[in-house]
DNA sequence: ATTATTATTATCAAATTTGATCAAAAGTAA
DNA sequence: TTACTTTTGATCAAATTTGATAATAATAAT
């Protein structure tokens, strides 16, 4: 029984449980509960569930806006830095594209200060974000609202990015790697990335490290579509071979 | 029974009370009192509640657009009155129009289980409120936007809705006369009121009645263009005859 | 104000979980 | 096959979590 058939295996019991303990999981698939360890931390990186101490629980539906800035979250603290760092693009007077992923959210909190600015999103916490702020002017595609994103998508909301044109665009990923390029989880989301990626100047892709080298369920864009790569960790000589040549910012 | 198992049956026990002490969960939980105060330390710290002496209360709600729900208010009260008796006009089924004003955002609450319904809206607060109701399904008008009205206006906006068709349209308004039919504080505002009005096969005016008889700075439409006024108080006599024989909702 | 009562914080000890390291097993490619 | 990489499991020290106890702080009562 490999990884994935476990993965499967441990999705399924929390379909039904609320919570579940790791020697519980152990003894259920026959497999010695340090593996299953290491399983529940691979799955919690991908916010497929929450870590306990003793076991994991299933990932609460993320419903206020504020679900994003998760402080006990290892993750969310990486992300936070990917923002940060990100944000260090983007000058006064820029129009930037912002796309509804939990990083480039991260980037909100580090924008607040460079005015003038102009944000074109499809993402309501990122237009939230930024409501009150007098100089920072926000535009907000319109279209078909995804509850679980919290996010515009659909041909509605390509056909508004479009219509603009932006300095720089932030896109998040949910894989990449050399062989596949960009890839997401839903057409809808590529959707609204490509249209982004196409009517900016430059496009920046913030990705955390554990999603490097991953392929998710729709590739939409080979890597040589990227200006620039914002990630969290130093990538092995390989991987930077790998990206021909794009920089790579890369927080310290 | 580890933190995070602790910290779901926390919120939900906040969920329903408005304030909780720290020995009355311990024995709910059968947890020692100590560990609850560490909790309610913990979760007060990522604002989940407020921590009181000898307990906790429920935290003020996180969204940013919450802002509008304001209890102690009198005029908060009557438009709640309003927005219940609004939400009557409206079936399962129904496509409706709803406007960013606070009466019509009022309506929101009640509208929560009249399902299916499909919502297009230009306010943002609107949209959050039926985020996570799978029932409802939201449309967001496209734009620049009104930070103080938390919601999209301008041509743009305008265009989106007028490419869509709704069975009631709900709006407010600013002022209200028998000489001047509705006004509106702003052209936006009045723009957006319109759109609305012409692709809606009912039209439902929100106006609380400190606002009936009064003028504000731009009119545009005359009293007939709409199907009904919901209000708050019943009218005088000549009120009503003013009103041409529109149908009056009032709240008893 | 002063006392009594109750809540909070700090410190510690016991129990459990975890992560690191390394060895064994299972795949993979030549 | 062999050599090499990846995955899994065992062991044990380190880190967490929890509850008990004692000292301190806050509230209520007198």
């Amino acid at each position: 029984m490999g990884y994935q058939e476990r993965k499967k295996s441990i999705l399924k019991i929390l379909d039904k449980r609320e919570n579940m303990e790791v020697q519980e999981i152990a003894d259920a698939l026959d497999i010695s509960a340090v593996t299953i360890r290491r399983d529940l931390q691979l799955m919690a990186e991908e916010e497929l569930l929450i870590r306990t101490h003793g076991g994991a629980m299933k990932a609460p539906p993320k419903h206020p806006f504020t679900a994003f800035t998760d402080k006990a979250n290892v993750a969310a603290t990486r992300k936070k830095h990917i923002g940060q760092l990100a944000a260090t693009l983007v000058k006064p007077g820029d129009t930037i594209f912002l796309d509804c992923g939990s990083t480039v959210f991260a980037m909100c909190s580090y924008l607040k200060d460079i005015q003038p600015l102009r944000v074109v999103t499809n993402s309501l916490p990122v237009a939230a974000a930024f409501m009150d702020i007098p100089g920072i002017q926000v535009n907000i595609a319109g279209g078909e609202m995804d509850g679980s994103r919290k996010a515009v998508h659909g041909t509605k909301a390509i056909e508004h990015i479009k219509s603009y044109h932006a300095d720089k665009a932030f896109i998040g990923t949910d894989g990449l790697s050399v062989q596949h390029g960009l890839s997401a989880h839903s057409e809808k989301e590529a959707g609204i990335s490509m249209a982004m990626a196409g009517s900016a100047n430059k496009l920046y892709v913030l990705c955390d490290s554990s999603k490097i080298g991953k392929d998710s369920y729709m590739k939409y864009a080979p890597l040589s579509i990227m200006t620039a790569l914002v990630t969290d960790k130093e990538l092995s000589a390989e991987q930077l071979e790998g990206l021909q040549g794009k920089k790579v910012k890369v927080m310290k």
